[in-house]
DNA sequence: ATGAAAGCGCTAACAT
DNA sequence: ATGTTAGCGCTTTCAT
């Protein structure tokens, strides 16, 4: 292959208006001591050329290599791809960071790292070594992953945790876990149920945990039990479907169902389905997640929309942001909403009545 | 910020087995001459100090960045992102690419470009410029844009087109989309349709010409009228609304739909319910991209599924042997294939009687 | 088969 | 306010 060079690079820029490497590079790089006239001028040579940095040349020089990476679990979102299961969890976080990245320059590039692997490490460490990134975005589980975060730290590369309130390096985001189960368990009391159950995520995932947590306050709120009404799934189809069996077909089954995930909830539709009851009249289902998908099932779910796009893009500008401003201590936490749509209604009349 | 450098270099490595810079980059890169006892120590120092190189470095020495641009449509993706339609096109997009990637030490990096902007090229230029890409793969409708495979053309930078057939520079992929609507539409001429309509992407897009072809050599084959029978729309759902109102509101309206696009599909069964039409029972409907919604629908559309992520795989392969082998001339097809579910039904027997 | 020297495009540090 | 120098980590010459 023929040796490629650049073919605009900063000395044609100097060469045209006329001044030395230096002064271009601190017009690129908005620095100051450079008199108005004299960016203009070169502000026009950089135009006329049509030229940008190249950012491996910024990188080597010891600046900034404008790449923030994007971290998510290998085998899960690998998964989900090829079974084409409609998430569209890595769509919402291009959208969020690529967007927010390109607004300051930067570029995001995604990576997949195993998270059970034993040599974590060493993926993650080559991947920083090739890539060189100015920060990085960690997706649960990896963002509560003390291997990944202890090892990012050490090298002193800024990174945004979702899905994580422990003190600690790097800046901790959430999407309002709490606050969507509780405000998705309420809408349930307020239309009587009073028998809720709970299809909670792994505990590998602490916001598993402040679901379970918004679902049980609500219910302590209108002094409603919650005692045998969660089960625990892993966020898939099939988990989903055992929980909802169990939930189900209990004595005094619950009347309404908050789903940790899309996919549960589907599980849960189709158990519903089986045991002859009907979807909202018999029972009601909440979703977490608001996926394409949920609009097109029978009947269409009620869920908890994650605000992932602006959660990564607060996370990009933190990181961004990191090398003048100060870390925020506090955990920032984007709020979710309920979208409402068929899967929830009036709890039944008969009430209490066993149906399974 | 503290001026950043790579943890571990060659020179690291170097020093720890004693020898030169260049014999382990000989090392690295595969590179000959150099003696099998001298590479498995070297081999071992890189091992023991976890070193990989850096990018950034590799590409300022005139060798390759190891980056593969996928190039996408700026407005479009972002908008099925913001609208969450479920297209999943990125993801299979990245699920091919970047597996591919990876398998060669690659990485691939998504970006976005306007089409219609008078500005493609200096967009385009500026990336090329700041990423210096190894390749580039362009998706529709970028692959098809003179000012892009131009651009691309005089850099001497390898690139794929996908979804176009036009000689030139560049290695053509396509996903067989004449073969796909041709058995889509034989599969309803077996189910004993007789009038079968066709709604069509927007002229913009070569492969919806081929898919118009497939269907009308479908219905030669079996001496099928199809004047009339076709109306084209954007691949979005208002205008896949217009387009079935059309077809379907006309004297003689066909009893079955191949639809350029799962949204003009959804569009599609919108109309027939309006116009009091039971799917499969009084209309087929066959649609294209089998994207993850098309099986929650109602009914579930049988769908071709266009094969995106082997054929990124593909493009990503010939991108990197580029180097070393010559360019195929011939354009490669990678086959898709009719995935069948609930929206396609024999032919009604009152064929011919006018419903609307 | 190995090593030494030069340079890629850019910026930090140090002049002036 | 501007210019000069040195060097980032690596690979390409060019020696040996």
């Amino acid at each position: 292959m023929a040796r490629r060079r650049q073919s605009v690079t900063i000395k044609h820029v100097a060469a045209d208006a006329g001044v030395s490497l230096q002064t271009v590079s601190r017009v690129i790089n908005d620095e100051p001591n450079v008199r108005p006239a004299m960016k203009e001028r070169v502000q026009a040579s950089i135009d006329k050329l049509g030229y940008t940095p190249s950012i491996a040349a910024q990188r080597m020089s010891g600046s900034r290599s404008y790449l923030i990476m994007a971290l998510n679990d290998r085998e899960r979102t690998i998964a989900d791809w090829r079974e084409r299961r409609g998430t569209d969890w890595v769509d919402q976080m291009l959208l969020g960071g690529m967007l927010t990245c390109a607004e300051h320059g930067y570029r995001m590039i995604v990576e997949l790292i195993d998270t059970h692997s034993d040599h974590v490490e060493r993926e993650l460490s080559a991947a920083l070594m090739a890539l060189q990134p100015d920060g990085v975005v960690l997706t649960p589980p990896h963002s509560e992953n003390a291997l990944i975060t202890g090892l990012l730290a050490d090298r002193g590369i800024p990174f945004a945790r979702i899905g994580s309130i422990a003190p600690g390096p790097g800046f901790a985001l959430t999407m309002g876990d709490t606050k969507n189960a509780l405000d998705a368990t309420r809408r349930l009391i307020e239309l009587g149920h009073k028998r809720i159950g709970m299809i909670a995520g792994p505990d590998a995932y602490s916001l598993s945990g402040w679901r379970i947590e918004g679902w049980r306050q609500a219910l302590g709120e209108a002094g409603l039990p919650h005692e045998g009404l969660c089960a625990a799934g892993d966020f898939g189809f099939e988990s989903g479907n055992e929980a909802a069996r169990a939930l189900l077909t209990q004595d005094d089954p619950p009347t309404a169902i908050v789903a940790s995930s899309d996919q549960m909830a589907l599980a849960t539709l189709d158990v519903a389905r089986e045991l002859g009851l009907s979807v909202p009249r018999d029972l009601s289902v909440i979703s977490f997640d608001n996926t394409p998908i949920v609009r097109f099932t029978d009947p269409p779910l009620t869920a908890v929309d994650q605000p992932i796009a602006e959660t990564i893009s607060r996370a990009v500008e933190l990181i961004i942001r990191a090398r003048r401003d100060a870390a925020p201590d506090a955990v920032i936490d984007v709020e979710g909403s309920v979208v409402e749509r068929g899967s929830t209604a009036p709890a039944p009349h008969l009430t209490g009545v066993k149906r399974a």
